[in-house]
DNA sequence: CATTCGTGGCG
DNA sequence: TCGCCAAGAAT
């Protein structure tokens, strides 16, 4: 991993956020092109928040990346650019939450600090039995001091590092290899032949569906785009204009609908596309569209933008499925 | 404390 | 096809 080639504190700390709730394969190349924009401290606080969007585009919990330049900016002005070493300061930066303290702690500087994540909690509940609920915020509490008492002060970073890794190769959610685990004879849930029933968790509630209507408005060579709000989902992506439609609603009724509230602004709407982009917590169902406008009136939060500027706004996976959809038809 | 925040891979 | 899941933090 690129990210343990070094041992500076803030490329340390990009990859820490970045790892957040993501696969490893998924952040290298992201990393990787991250370092190459962003090489010091100095450069990410200095940096353009769009600019800094469009290199975490397709990432995914976009918040991490301006809560990240947010703790950034902080250490830059108040730390003299040096990243906090010790618990209470560096908790208190924008996105840096128990885990990422401990891990940039025992990582960047060699600190016994506990990093407990979703791998540390299933590995020690298996291997000391623990059989409280890790989907309760309270229970991490449990684990971060059973760490505490077996952390290595020899290797922190080391011991941290493997506990996560024998949680990612060995020790894993469902089929867990333990005729492979090192520490198999250690592990209490091996021993009464638990390991597939622990670690227990609580179901989450199922997802809801929304239904849109996503318009690609054109002008000559220019098409609508609108900024979202900067709080809440995809906050501060940019975005086709669209419309909350009901759910129950039958295709040809969107369709009415949409030339209603759009009389005056464009001239015809047609359908090109229709898919369902699922989120951790709701699912988008869209019909695209595209249509031409006379009009070249931008209201608030939208700017007219040709096709090289829409290639620099930061967009997310539904309105990248809709832009795709739009150069296959030679639109853009 | 429960919910909100993306995306892609996998069984 | 679908639910579950992943090196969590903010609200």
């Amino acid at each position: 991993m690129p990210w343990r080639r070094t041992a500076d504190p803030y490329q340390i700390w990009i990859s820490e956020i970045m790892l957040q709730q993501t696969r490893v394969d998924t952040v290298i190349p992201y990393y990787k092109r991250f370092i190459e924009k962003f090489p010091t401290l100095d450069d990410l606080a200095q940096a353009d928040e769009q600019i800094l969007l469009k290199q975490w585009e397709g990432l995914g919990y976009y918040s991490r990346a301006r809560n990240l330049q947010a703790g950034v900016k902080e250490v830059a002005q108040n730390y003299g650019g040096i990243v906090p070493d010790n618990r209470k300061e560096i908790s208190s930066l924008k996105g840096v939450g128990p885990y990422t303290a401990g891990a940039v702690l025992s990582i960047a500087y060699g600190i016994p600090e506990h990093a407990v994540d979703g791998n540390v909690m299933r590995v020690l509940s298996r291997i000391l039995l623990i059989e409280e609920d890790i989907a309760k915020p309270k229970t991490r509490k449990i684990f971060e001091e059973a760490v505490t008492e077996i952390i290595s002060h020899e290797d922190p970073s080391s011991f941290n590092q493997g506990l996560m890794e024998l949680g990612a190769l060995i020790c894993t959610p469902t089929s867990p290899k333990c005729l492979l685990c090192p520490v198999r004879e250690h592990c209490a849930a091996f021993h009464e032949g638990k390991q597939n029933v622990l670690p227990i968790k609580t179901k989450t509630k199922k997802t809801k569906s929304l239904q849109y209507a996503m318009i690609a408005i054109r002008n000559e060579d220019k098409f609508l785009m609108e900024q979202r709000p900067a709080s809440g989902l995809l906050a501060n992506m940019w975005q086709f204009p669209m419309l909350e439609t009901a759910v129950d609603i039958l295709p040809v009724e969107i369709e009415e609908q949409l030339s209603e509230s759009l009389k005056g602004i464009v001239d015809k709407a047609e359908k090109i596309t229709s898919f369902k982009h699922v989120f951790s917590h709701l699912i988008w169902n869209v019909d695209g569209f595209i249509a031409d406008s006379k009009n070249i009136s931008a209201p608030n939060h939208m700017r007219w933008v040709t096709a090289e500027e829409l290639d620099l706004l930061p967009i997310a996976g539904p309105v990248q499925k809709m832009k795709i959809s739009l150069q296959q038809r030679g639109d853009v």
